[in-house]
DNA sequence: ACATTTGCTGACCATTTGGTTAAACTGTTT
DNA sequence: AAACAGTTTAACCAAATGGTCAGCAAATGT
């Protein structure tokens, strides 16, 4: 926003506003050059092409929310402990980026091979480790049998849905925005013991 | 597909495949009549415009998902009984018809007044029904306290993500689609009872 | 058989849109 | 102060795109 910033900054967080709230197709280079205020040529000066830049902000992106589906994976907490603290940490910054969910699976469904790319360009640290977590405390008895994958799946069904589906989920509970807010903040901790509770012998 | 659909009925399903995976705004109204095999002009001869054949189409999906949803609200089931139709029911039916629930969640955050229209006019149940199925089931010690509307929001959580997140739960999941599609099978049943697991006393 | 409505098409148009280019401006080096 | 490199802009351009329109074709009515 100051002076001080770069016009190659200003480019980035003004492109990041547009391609999160109109995907790539609506997104129009006028626009983001008018909300960076700057000429449209300088875009094309910093990124060469709509794609590009576009590019530059969807890895942003992604590589704002993978590391924080990778901590499930690989952290070495207790499973319990790592539920509850991903589940408070997630839902912690995605009220402050609401967009970032929706933004990121819009553009995956409409070009699934990002997934592929992205995830074998960064150490996504795969399955392996969190799979054996599982099996392990099933095996101690320390909760009930459950796959690893639609344990997973679970997780991040409850966390990321509401992000994305707020404008449904907000029509069919009739509530207001800042009643809805009230219901993430209470999700902060209650998706956490409702997945517990569900696992737990 | 016969010689016998009529053109209008063409457009309509052409411009449904499009629209569901193009978005309003990265569909073509020349891919549209390509994909229906008839002249660009006849889309604006029976829609007069794109906007107006999107409106057809984002209704007609709309529509189709939203009396699912209802059942959850409105049906006099038990609780239970209720969560394993819906999620056998819902998984089922979605599984034929991958992209509607993200189209329809994608137009809906980019139009999030969409929803109050949708809803109003068609006769959308409320919340009322199921808010009293749940203070009745907790009073009479048949589940434990929780709140009518995250266990709406964990039903719909759980049946619809992974379908919109699917591409990314590939990537993390590591499987191919053959494999996403067993999960998939399997959440008919698991996710009922996850559910249930969750809320039983 | 003729007229009239209805369905359908090719040619065309105005605007939008991503992208280019040459020139101007700014700060730094010599 | 002149030369130079990096940054920014206005003016343009070609292609794409939503939309129109006059007319053809095929039913439908009389």
């Amino acid at each position: 926003m100051s002076k001080e910033t770069s016009a190659e900054e200003k480019i980035l967080t003004a492109a990041r506003r547009i391609f999160e709230n109109k995907g790539m197709s609506g997104a129009r280079m006028q626009e983001i050059a008018d909300e960076a205020k700057i000429n449209k040529s300088l875009l094309h000066y910093y990124y060469r092409s709509k794609q590009k830049l576009f590019e530059a902000v969807f890895k942003s992106a992604f590589n704002t929310l993978s590391p924080q589906i990778n901590t499930i994976l690989s952290s070495d907490k207790d499973i319990c402990e790592k539920i509850t603290d991903f589940t408070y940490n997630y839902t912690s910054f995605m009220v402050k980026h609401p967009y970032l969910p929706n933004f990121i699976l819009q553009e995956l469904n409409r070009n699934p091979e990002f997934v592929t790319e992205l995830i074998s360009s960064k150490n996504i640290p795969g399955m392996k480790k969190f799979k054996n977590q599982i099996k392990e405390a099933v095996k101690k008895g320390k909760i009930k049998d459950i796959s690893a994958e639609q344990l997973f799946i679970n997780i991040l069904a409850l966390n990321i849905f509401p992000f994305i589906g707020a404008p449904l989920l907000k029509g069919f509970l009739e509530t207001s925005d800042k009643e809805f807010k009230v219901l993430l903040e209470n999700r902060k901790t209650e998706v956490a013991d409702f997945i517990i509770q569900s696992i737990k012998l």
